[in-house]
DNA sequence: TATGAATGAGTTTTCATTCAT
DNA sequence: GATGAATGAAAACTCATTCAT
């Protein structure tokens, strides 16, 4: 592999950390599925670990940006903007099913990079979606609750059906990569969003899935 | 340590897989921490792998029957006995976070130990609470829904703040380990049962949590 | 296995350092095979070596005293006398296999207990094999050679196919452990005896197996 | 030791199988002779098996085709081939008695290498060796019989020297590693096919030694 | 006489990393 | 840019042995 070295490490890493788990994932296994010689990943990367931080690093970058779009349409109303975040996020996560798996794994750990994760991109997620939510409060769209609270719950909406795949496969037999399967899974959250976070005979709006 | 080594093993694998994951954890800092030789490791649980295997026995041991005894309520109704298996799983993973954590971690991986995981025990608590959900929904108690995405969204609410106890703390500044958090946790996801899955003007008792 | 725990493991070992050799048995597996508790075989035989010494012990005890019955034809002839000798080694190995190879192995290696061996049960072999043959050279029996050349090829032919019982099921498929097989392989060593070390036109009595 | 750690590491494997066995062997002790970092031996031959995988190839091969070679004299009369070929192993092994020994010896385990080493190298050996015989036989100049009898005697007398070393210098005070040993040898071999195989009075020519 | 627990020393193996080319 | 060789450190695991009971 000349030319793309680069780019078919990391593809290989997100499998690999997405398989075996970071710590379960060796370098020369990287280097063995990218056609890469080892000694590429540390001049590339610095070690190992540089081939992690990489991996966030995409991976946020992208996630706060669609939380962004979503934020934007805010004027239109709290609870079409917290749709429309959790639309972008769902598609998101569902083009990138193994990065965002690997991610919501190691991000339950307690490293260093963890920290800085948090203290810069899950730090703005809260933020943005504190506002959605306080505004929706004030303009009487949304009940009274605390933030972090619906925060929380969202959260595990929205993840955990990447981050367990094999559950869903082999238990649930719904097929998590599959379009059809996003759009309805957009719709029940949607749903929550109507049913526990607005007040009763409030705005429903439905926004399409586009 | 002579005595008690096996309980001293598993207590210090339980914390330490927690914090630095079953690869990131060597069966060296076990025996340390345990106060113990690590051949004895060997000798209890045959190698590391048994050691992990051994946590997920004894937390889905538990588990399950935590459901089993939510399930026992299914005559007073499918709302009150799904409540009942929210409130005791609840409690049951604020009294073991770290083995939940980890658990919950460790199940993300497609290893042997998983498979054989999800084709017992999670392929019980599937069974219970499909049981409930459709009797909820002959029964009028619950729209008509895919118990399977039920299921789905209410695992979601349920593990999530137990995975990421480091986020809640750090970023949203909510402590899972305190009980006023599981409680008034609980009652978000009632909420949700209410919200969402309940027929709008029917059955809002809420159980209490005792 | 209460009350004849020393000869199951005996037994036990035999049969393993048979299969894989002695540093490829742990006490463990003899322990395993002879339903045994490990500490046992130091409470017996103090510790693995001293297992090896016995099973050599009980071999060679046996193996010269078989030889020493062949030399007691010596008064009938030359011939006859080594002829008696190849058949009680041929019948002793016959019926000790698995015994017969590991020594056969063990013996290659250069160890303590194996110059052991040498000094002693060898040393007596060499001298009955030695004066049989000097006997009948100047009784012109045989012919005139060097019995250490003579003895060097007698030994490769009584041992080779116990040594080797794979490849001869394997590859020859000649079953050496068939009652058959020994008959007429003692009677091709006479062939040798008569055609290599006996003087042409003399003595070719055949002496009749048992 | 930069540059021919590999030859080091399989000639310094050769010398320590020989004197300890291959499971009495450690790699680091391996390692140590070869000065060479332990994790070489890993990086050349996979495991301390591909090291013992290789000593049976490198053997085999030449051991093979020195059979191959003495067979080529077939038109000249099988005594003279098969005398050929007697002559080609003895002074193969005694070139490489630390490798012969230790092959000898490993080879009677029953292992999985030890498997495929006789489907495929000891059955070209058979096959050769038999095509000799029964073209002696067809021919009159060798008596009637079974040649996998013969083959068995034959491999008795070319191996017995070579496996036990310490035997002949330590209890028959013969020494094995000397020219003259070989030649007078294979002369006692030459008298074994002649007096046993041969037809009485046959062709008895001498192959010289080369 | 017999055993289960425990251990220390040693084994093979893995791995991230370095470096000369 | 890219590579194959080489390495030190540490990993998991094995094992003979000891010992209190």
């Amino acid at each position: 592999m000349k030319g793309n070295a680069k780019e078919a490490i990391v593809r290989a890493s997100i499998n690999l950390f997405n398989v075996n788990g970071f710590h379960g994932t060796s370098i020369r296994d990287i280097a063995k599925k990218a056609k890469v010689n080892p000694a590429n990943i540390a001049y590339y990367f610095d070690n190992k670990h540089g081939l992690l931080e990489h991996c966030f690093t995409i991976f946020f970058e992208r996630y706060v940006e669609e939380i962004e779009n979503g934020y934007g349409f805010i004027e239109q109303g709290a609870a079409i903007s917290l749709k429309k975040i959790v639309e972008n996020i769902m598609i998101f996560q569902f083009e990138n099913t193994h990065l965002t798996r690997l991610i919501l794994r190691e991000i339950s750990l307690d490293t260093q990079i963890v920290r800085e994760i948090m203290s810069t991109y899950l730090m703005k997620e809260r933020y943005y979606i504190n506002r959605v939510i306080e505004k929706g409060i004030r303009a009487e769209e949304f009940r009274h609750t605390s933030p972090d609270y619906i925060t929380l719950q969202l959260k595990g909406l929205l993840h955990m059906p990447f981050l367990n795949t094999h559950y869903m496969n082999e238990v649930l037999h719904v097929r998590p990569n599959e379009k059809y399967f996003v759009e309805k899974y957009i719709r029940e959250i949607y749903k929550w969003i109507d049913g526990v976070l607005c007040q009763s005979e409030y705005n429903k709006a439905y926004v399409a899935v586009n």
